[in-house]
DNA sequence: CGGGCGTTTGAAGGATGTCAATGATAGTGG
DNA sequence: CCACTATCATTGACATCCTTCAAACGCCCG
């Protein structure tokens, strides 16, 4: 897997996230120890960060990179329940089990806490605890929205939804794609299997939506994970949505 | 509609909920607080307590009945993406609008507060947001565990997990149907069309899927309300979990 | 008794999963 | 530098589950 475009410098003295997510914000002297009782941490993809059943006890934020967030049948069916991009905090605070394993699906980067020292800062600090009930609110609403797309969506209309939410997301963090209309471009920073896990379908199924993506002309393709937005309101309707639903919504968490 | 079994009745002095859920553990002075800007309501089935992109300006705890958390695309497709069964709190704090409909499944009693107010009390008491937290944290759970469901599920897993959901939710919240093993039963509180709305299914595959357990003797019938479990771990078969899925879990609200 | 609603049952068609084969790409070791 | 292999993406053929459409059934209430 080849470096990360993104990925950012990381200076010896601990990870400079303090300035984003989470901590926007806080007061200087929680900042400080935020930053203190942190490790940094550098995952290469298919790394578990933690596994399902096993006690939870990491909290962190992603600084570069993607997890996934997975659950799994007995009979070994598995679900990617959500994917944690830049920014987004990890973990399960107040439970000893998450029932959730935590995946690095590509090399990542984040900053961590033992949950524990985060729970303790939680208490002394309802500014963080605060921040952690946005994080997670943004979280819950993803969830519910992601229910919708695996309730009652075609295979097509996920497909164009995800490459739709990973828009919305890489414009609004800042890795600004926005070049001129028309040759916009989507990198998909997962594999077609993980794609296939949140998408609740199959590799087999997602290129057969995006080859008819392709030969429709709503999609360019610049590699197998990179494509080309060609009809932005093709895709926006083959998603079955409205189109303000992948256009207005912006973390809570960032204008709070 | 019928007259709820479990219907308590309600002093003329506001809703006696304060013993139990988000306020369990809060300082007396921010129950008496909570107890004095809550409004006891009532719903019919049916009734709309806020309707999608609407303001959300609601937030409560459910008394009695069931409300259902509803999205809705443009063409008319429903999936419900939450059920709020007694002691949850529903509602989207910290957020205009929340996208979702809530409605009154059931004939339905809940203890409301404007949103401003109750964030307002929630700056002054980080006990109270704690307890927001936990609540919010449970059905985070709840939904990635209903994404695994509605992605990875056939039909009749997703009628069994929903049984054996329900039948949790009854038996720790203390509607105790704890008769003796063989014939316990499970109401199901809302109609086969919200079933299906739930499940991510139509109300015929929901149908034949009942059918099946009850030819084969897992289930038994009592009315299209309520079913009775002939075989426990058939239907923990059936459902595709592990067993101990649907007997450990507990709120962690409860026990915070 | 009759109408309306919710549920069940049946038949047919479609969307998607499964299985298998091919093609593309990258990394490895000779 | 190049074959070799492993992994991933694509494509095709087929099977299956599920939805859709339609009709019958039961039940409550007027």
């Amino acid at each position: 897997m080849k470096a990360r475009k993104h990925l950012r410098s990381v200076g010896p003295r601990g990870c400079e996230f303090h300035d984003c997510s989470i901590c926007k914000g806080l007061p200087q002297e929680i900042r400080g120890e935020l930053e203190r009782y942190s490790h940094l941490k550098i995952y290469s993809a298919g790394d578990i960060i933690q596994s399902e059943e096993e006690d939870a006890d990491t909290v962190g934020v992603v600084i570069d990179g993607v997890l996934k967030l997975e659950k799994t049948l007995y009979d070994g069916r598995q679900q990617i329940v959500g994917l944690m991009l830049p920014t987004d905090l990890f973990g399960r605070v107040f439970a000893h089990t998450s029932n959730v394993s935590i995946t690095a699906a590509t090399d990542a980067t984040v900053c961590g806490f033992s949950r524990s020292t985060f729970e303790a800062l939680m208490k002394r600090s309802p500014e963080l605890e605060h921040q952690v009930l946005l994080a997670v609110l943004d979280e819950l609403d993803v969830a519910q929205d992601w229910m919708t797309v695996l309730g009652c969506q075609t295979v097509m209309e996920r497909v164009a939804a995800f490459l739709l939410y990973l828009r919305r997301r890489s414009v609004f963090d800042g890795e600004s794609s926005a070049e001129r209309p028309g040759m916009e471009s989507i990198n998909i920073p997962i594999s077609r299997k993980d794609m296939a896990a949140y998408l609740g379908t199959t590799i087999e199924s997602i290129s057969r939506s995006t080859q008819s993506l392709l030969r429709t002309g709503v999609l360019g393709m610049k590699g197998p994970q990179e494509f080309a937005i060609l009809d932005l309101a093709a895709l926006l309707k083959a998603s079955g949505r409205d189109a303000h639903e992948f256009t207005n919504h912006q973390k809570t968490i960032g204008r709070a």
